[in-house]
Order: structure tokens, then sequence, then C-alpha cells
DNA sequence: TGTACATCAGTGAACGCGCGTTCACTGATGTAC
DNA sequence: TGTACATCAGTGAACGCGCGTTCACTGATGTAC
């Protein structure tokens, strides 16, 4: 699987400070989806993370900086991880519409196993308790939204290129469609401890996607 | 418009207590949906709804009674909008298609006003922080999901009794999709301060529904 | 190869402020007779 | 109609604990000569 692999690869060149560090944003992170920032206390994390208070502040500035030293992490990795998998759908596929479909299978897949070993998206948290950070933390955000809602439109109108559309919706709002479906699935997944349910959401998407380029 | 008509006409026949509450209410609201519960603390409700300390103790036996409060009148407000909603549709219309397109037309307008109103769904915040709170807040969102998406997949199951589905795809897939499409919606919505795309994603979904049923 | 110094990655103890909570008290309104 | 009492809807001051943050110090590793 794409996550852990790049991430043990990591590891492995991480010095033995970087590898506290990423332990520590490692138990902030599922504290952070569990209760919010805020009632994420940093004794708690030195409990988890087996590390001392001045070993804390020794890594991090101030709560802030870990909160973004946190989202950093989340948007590199996320970006990477679908572009991971959108790409090697396009090895497989000439067609842009075949590819898409089946980087969406794949995104179906790897969504069903993050939602079960830590079910929640950092941007959710983070969107609904910004006003606690700097606009830092925020900007973060922003950009990582953009820079997914852009490539996904680019890829819609390869697709539309070749494949005239059948019905008639944006191609704006059929691409935020996916990142709403993907954030508002995690939370009813969450909501009903059914992790499965955002892997269907995906593959929902995938059918609308189909019924809008091939026709029902 | 139903929830602020509906809001009004309470207000009338509340004594000076509910009223003081419902002020509280109010205020914490529309914090929690900025900073997240944690992070707004007893004395800033205080300042902004104009009581003291011990009036609020008054009214909320601890915070977590706060919180409870909080959601306890989210879920009857919303279940009863959205009801008002789809039975308005409903008296237009015979088909059960065509009553379900009109009532997410309301829906998306709806959405778009409460939207540039106070963004944010509480559903959303308390779910990413619900380990802070006692089992009976996380309840109350769970009943609540499961009434909201047991009233879709009825709606759903009769329209296809009359429209049989183009489109492969389960029904109650197809209902927490609205679900899914609204929380994330707002996500969306809040990280890119655009109120207007919440209720273009509604008539996206729209226009998958429409798909489904009659057909690209 | 050994020594001097710098940086890395922390430790341990203390501090002070803000937070949620409590408690004794009170004026205004409602109810019984 | 007036009085006694109860309930409603609060006030004001105090408390103590947990939280984020600071500060002086330290052993281990890396680098220059």
């Amino acid at each position: 699987m794409v996550q852990s692999s790049t991430r043990e690869s990591l590891v492995q060149r991480l010095s033995r400070g970087e590898q506290t560090r990423d332990r520590v944003l490692d138990v902030t992170e599922a504290a952070v989806l569990d209760k919010g920032f805020a009632a994420t206390s940093i004794d708690e994390i030195l409990f988890e993370a087996g590390i001392t208070k001045s070993g804390f502040f020794y890594h991090f500035r101030d709560k802030n900086d870990l909160a973004l030293a946190l989202i950093e992490r989340f948007r590199t990795r996320n970006l990477s991880i679908f572009e991971d998998v959108f790409e090697r759908a396009d090895e497989l596929n000439e067609d842009p519409l075949h590819a898409f479909l089946v980087g969406l299978k794949l995104l179906a897949e790897l969504m069903a196993q993050v939602q079960s070993e830590r079910p929640g998206c950092l941007v959710a948290t983070f969107v609904y308790q910004d006003q606690q950070f700097d606009s830092r933390v925020r900007n973060h955000l922003v950009e990582m939204s953009e820079i997914w809602r852009g490539q996904l439109r680019v890829r819609l109108e390869r697709i539309a290129a070749v494949h005239p559309p059948r019905v008639d919706i944006d191609l704006q709002d059929l691409a935020d469609m996916l990142t709403a479906i993907i954030d508002g699935g995690i939370i009813l997944s969450k909501t009903m401890r059914e992790p499965a349910l955002l892997a269907r959401q995906v593959l929902a998407y995938r059918s609308f996607v189909r019924a809008v380029f091939l026709g029902a």
C-alpha cells in the first residue's frame, strides 16, 4: 500500500530527532481527530509519545507551531498520495475517462483502509477550529484544497474533450463533488461507525461520473 | 423563510429564562463553529450573551450540559426544517420524483442562505470532538443521522417504484450521498469562503438523481 | 589519534494565568389563602 | 385586597487545578584541527 511503504522508506532516512518529532505528530493527529485540538493537552501528547515536556518544546515553539507542523505534513502526504493513485491509473489507461474511473476505484480502496485505521480528515477538524490558530494554518488548508480542486478540474476537462458530457453540469462542480463526498463521507462514516460507508460513497460518485460522460 | 419565522413565533412564547437560555445557545453555536467547543470559554459566552457566570450555571449544570443542550436544539430544529422543505415540495407535486427534485431545489436555496449567515454544521464539529463529551451527545448525533437517512431512503424507494433506476446504484448509498454532499459541501464552502458552493453541490446531486431515474 | 568546541536532543523543576465550578446571597414575579 | 411564602432568574466573590510556557542545565553525537 502506498502510504505505509512511503512512510517506512522515509522513516529509514529520519534522524533521531526527526523520528521523535514525527512520533509526536502521529500521536497528536490521532488525538485531534478524536477530541479536537484545544481539548488535546500537551501533557497527554507527551505521555503517548514517551517524552518530557521540555523535549516537546525543543521541537515546537508553542502549541500553534504544532498545529502548523501537523497540517504541513498532512498537506504534503495527502497531495502526494492522491497524485500517486491517479498517476498509477493513468499508466494503465490511454483514455482519460477510463483512467479516472480506475483511479476512483483505487481511491475507494485506499479510503476504505485509511478510514478503518484512523477515521477522519484534518481539513474538516481544522476548518471547524481555525479561529484558534494564526492565519498560516488556514492558508495551508486553502492552498491544499485549491491544488486538489485544480488537478481534478483539469482531469475532467481532458475527459470532456474526448467524451462530451451528457448531463448538464459544471465541471468545477463535478470536481468539487468528489472533495465534498470524501469529507462528508468521512463524517457520516465516523458518525455511524461504518468505515465501509466512505468507500461506497466514492464509488457512488464514480457511477455519477460514468453517467455524465457515458450516459445512464 | 422557514427557519426565522419558526424561531420568531417560538420566541414569542418563551419566558424570560428560556430567552436567556436560547441566547446563550445562539452565542455558543456561533463560537463553536468557529473555534470548536473546548476552545470556547464560558467567560467568552457570558460576555457575548450579556449575563454573569452564575447566571450561566443557573441554566446549565456544567459545560457538558451546554453541549448536550446545543445538539438537542440543533437536532429538533434541523429535522423539522428538512421535513418542512420536503413536505412543501410534496404538496406541489403528485409524482414522488418531481416532488423530490423540487424539494432539492428548495433545499439548495435554504442552504445558500444558512451558509452565508453562519457557515457550518454542528454534526461535523461534534463528530470530530465527541471524545470530550459523555455518550449522550454522540447518541444524539447518531439518532439524528439515522432519522434523516431513513426518511431519504423511503423517499428514494417510493421514487424507484415508479421510475425504475437506470444507473446501478444502491438506494441507501444514493440517500447517504446527499448527507455527505451537504456536510462535505459545507466544509469546502467554509474553506474556500464561497457560500454559494454548497448550494451548487446540492444542485449537482439533484442532477445525479435526475440521471439515475430519468436517464442522462 | 586526541583534544576542544558546537550542535543535537533532550531533562526537571517552577511559574502564573485562565478556566470551569461552587457557594452564599438576592430582587422580581407568581401563587394560596 | 393584603400578606406570606415559594419559585424564578439571576449576582458577586472566591477557589483550586490544569494548562501552556520558561529557564537553567546536561549527556550524546558530530566536526575541525
